[in-house]
DNA sequence: AAGATTATGTTATAATATAACATTACCGGT
DNA sequence: ACCGGTAATGTTATATTATAACATAATCTT
């Protein structure tokens, strides 16, 4: 589903930017911060906390939750990681300067997610707030099903 | 948020609609099931699995957690309640007969959940699929934020 | 360099969920 | 009513996901 070209083009490009974003910022891109949003763009799919504890812990060194979980709190406080609550896992934003308005199609067969944004989502879920005099603060939209890759139409 | 003018009133029906949904259907709705359903009801907002085991316990005896996973198990395929991933809680369903196309608007202030059907966000939703030739089984659309009562708009 | 702030390390445990196997309840055929 | 099969529940153990609370270290500010 995904169609980047060279996918380590794709992960040099997502921390170059993940870095000016921080330093726009005033956000310290710490060499922690920065392994795990390397681990999260390297699986190419969302991938879950604990899988990226024992990643981390093969390279560095006795890593422990706490760790993992401040540093993804930390890039999805920031835009830079979106969590897929359907799956307990996360995944790198494709877009971190206007992700908002995002949803993710996740594939059940290859288990990759496609983040996708809608001006027709967008604006039906504000009609729908209006609607019932609700505030909106945080959508959640995660789509399961099958790619078209899965299902061999290419 | 809600507006049944008598709670009670609601959970009855809530449970007579399900126990015909599942005779319709030759499910079993035993007692365990029923006593689920209802505390999930009785709950106004999305209650959580282990609320329910504690809650359950104090009824009836050292139930285990396995035990009232799999009575939620059986409530969620068939469709009278629903997973809020993004809060790890369970609700009651509302119109368990055509339910596939929700959503939850849910508070976080008084923190109930209130489910909602848009015949916009279908649509937008089924053509985001076919813009992706993905095809979708399951959507999980969670919107949190402020309800209009804890706005104190009334 | 001192003090404040932010980030990380560490220990322990809380919260959520399921695997695997044993037992019981229910259903249909005789 | 009894038998045998299936579905539901009980039980034990453990896996998975996540956070609280406090200690230390790194960085920033002045």
């Amino acid at each position: 589903m995904h169609n980047c070209t060279s996918h380590n083009d794709c992960i040099t490009e997502a921390l170059v930017r993940a870095e000016s974003i921080c330093n726009d910022r005033g956000l310290r891109f710490t060499d922690l911060r920065r392994k795990v949003l390397e681990l999260v763009w390297t699986s190419h799919g969302p991938i879950k906390a604990y899988d990226i504890l024992d990643k981390l812990d093969a390279r560095i060194a006795a890593i422990k939750p706490p760790t993992v979980y401040r540093a993804l709190d930390f890039l999805t406080e920031n835009g830079l990681v979106h969590k897929i609550n359907s799956l307990n896992a996360f995944v790198g934003c494709s877009h971190p300067l206007k992700h908002s308005e995002c949803y993710f199609l996740i594939c059940s067969d290859c288990g990759e997610a496609k983040e996708c944004c809608s001006a027709d989502l967008v604006e039906a879920i504000a009609k729908t707030g209006r609607r019932n005099e609700f505030l909106p603060e945080h959508i959640t939209l995660e789509i399961t099903g099958e790619c078209g890759d899965c299902r061999g139409l290419h």
